[in-house]
DNA sequence: AGTAAAATTGTAATCGTTACCATTTGTATC
DNA sequence: GATACAAATGGTAACGATTACAATTTTACT
């Protein structure tokens, strides 16, 4: 293994200019940095990660901290994050906690073993609600989730604006009865159900509660959801659902049924996963833009890696209506 | 910080005696240790990684390097490498080559730096023909492309035999101009190209080239290849795909000129995404065993870590032909 | 040329842990 | 109770880099 030892004898130095080269870009006389740049690529020298860390009691490693890295939702933010990450030299070490607070709180501990530089987080309600009790003591971005407690970076889409413009499409196309599924337990399916409750109020419509379900954010239990809206003996004339796993359950549970969509059955939902697009129809949603929340995600949390004290900011972002078959506008003939 | 330092004095021991405590289970007697373990979590203590990799010369983060984890079939075996990993108390580190060999080398250079225990590893065509240049000093375990340098662990779908089988099928049912499209460049498509063309043979059928396209394992590019099938002359009456990627993409160009499924086109594919459940008709494919590939990889990568001198293992596994209406039997009176 | 200030370079301490070796303590045997 | 041997414990030098501080050289100016 050749060290920096090794380098410097090479290049005729002490190790304190080998490191000064390879660190600092200050205080080396060009003539010098030249020929301990040529002893490196000379000797192939990499500097030992693991040794300077410990040294300068910094990583530039970052965890990553999502229920499940299968949703594509989550996914495609993870990219983005390791995208951004590694163009600033930064790694990032990748976690499911499946919206577990035990295993959450296991990962958080174990990113601060490594010495993290800082970690970004899409947490379970459980772990907002007892932010401070987890003492972190890294830089941390909260995404997807809001939370309460204002001194925290965090990057979120406008649950309530994005739900709402959903569901007011689907009423402005004629539908009435709109049934509804929201993920449990979390902060987001919260605002989004806001959201669709606002645009019933706006629209002069009641909200009906046996219309509306919680179930975990899973595809299975938006099929089960569903399948109990389906067998109501009025059942809803639209379903909205609150993630893209929920509809995708949802869509399953239609499809079995062979119920017509838009006819018998209209369908929106959050998250525009690939297969809202080769369904016929094609499924209406609110695309969230995962590209952007995982880079500023990542751009605000090794901000605040080199500057602490900053001001926390909060970044919202807008969903995206894609108006497509699956909510077509209803025969007035067929309304009642 | 809390180091082992006052861990020691608060126990009343040398650090060497809580070192032992925490890493080795040998030679403290019992009341020591538990003085010791007291005194741990009195304090709070957590050892600090950094050092501790330092000073032993291994970490225990094992690399992931696949094409884009967007892909479901890296999402899956993602996932399931690090249950295993972390099970094990290992962490991974996630890094995206999009079939790049520069990123490739840029990203294997990096888990060098950063000391890795191993590396899970699905290379690109020029890192396989690269591989001895490539100077790994880390175990590897290579995943989903065959290598011919049999002394490295790796964990592979018997392409052959799962290509032959789709292709079969599709013959069995009355199909007869068997378009498709294969991602390249890469070993695992010429293994499913073989086993396609192996069908054929077995079943007096010439291999036509013009049916057969090469692309690059992109949504897009399956699209893009699709529309050269459809619109050839004598289109094919059935379009097998090399993968799921390419498998939406010819979806979505089959959709947008509204051909009947499977009556003017069938169609079959590798990997058993949700969308192939979602259209109607649903989607003939050969799944792979993403959580067993992801699972094994992981176990022999750490085996080779605790024991480097083991023989090197080839585990192939099958995949799994699931028929659903895409492939459905051909009206014979419709086969001319 | 002489001197102060600035720039460059080297020496050695340091990060927190484990490895190694020396030492102490315990146990069994005669 | 002395002796031999094993088990338990402690002291300290690494691991491989960064970095404070001191030492040295260069530059700038009178």
């Amino acid at each position: 293994m050749v060290g920096i030892k090794d380098v410097a004898e090479a290049a005729g130095v002490s190790v304190a200019t080998v490191s000064r080269v390879l660190t600092k870009h200050t205080n080396v006389r060009p003539v010098v940095r030249e020929r301990v740049l040529e002893a490196v690529k000379q000797l192939n020298y990499r500097p030992n990660l693991v040794a300077r860390s410990l040294r300068s009691q910094q990583t530039k490693t970052i965890g990553l901290i999502v229920s499940d890295i299968r949703n594509p939702f989550f996914s495609s933010i993870s990219r983005a994050v390791e995208d951004t990450a590694y163009e600033q030299g930064f790694s990032v070490l990748l976690c499911n906690a499946d919206e577990n607070p035990e295993k959450e709180a296991l990962y958080l501990n174990l990113l601060r073993d490594e010495n993290v530089a800082g970690v970004i987080f899409s947490p379970t309600l459980h772990a907002i609600n007892n932010f401070k009790e987890l003492k972190l003591d890294f830089p941390i971005v909260i995404i997807d989730r809001s939370i309460k407690n204002g001194s925290v970076d965090s990057v979120l889409l406008d649950n309530v604006t994005a739900a709402y413009q959903l569901t007011a499409h689907l009423i402005q196309n004629g539908y009435r009865r709109i049934g509804a599924i929201f993920g449990v337990p979390s902060m987001t399916a919260i605002e989004r159900q806001q959201g669709y409750e606002e645009a019933l109020h706006a629209h002069s419509l009641m909200v009906v509660p046996r219309l509306i379900k919680h179930a975990q954010p899973k595809l299975e239990a938006g099929y089960t959801a569903t399948q109990e809206l389906l067998e109501m003996a009025q059942p809803p004339d639209a379903i909205f659902t609150g993630n893209g796993l929920l509809g995708a359950g949802a869509m399953t549970a239609i499809r079995e049924r062979n119920w017509l969509i838009p006819e018998q059955i209209a369908l929106v939902t959050f998250d525009d996963t690939n297969w809202a697009t080769l369904v016929q129809p094609a499924i209406t949603v609110v695309a969230q833009p995962t590209d952007e929340i995982g880079k500023i995600a990542t751009e605000l949390l090794l901000q605040r890696v080199a500057e602490p004290e900053r001001p926390a900011r909060k970044i919202i972002l807008q969903g995206k209506l894609l108006i497509r078959g699956s909510s077509a506008a209803r025969n007035p003939l067929t309304t009642l």
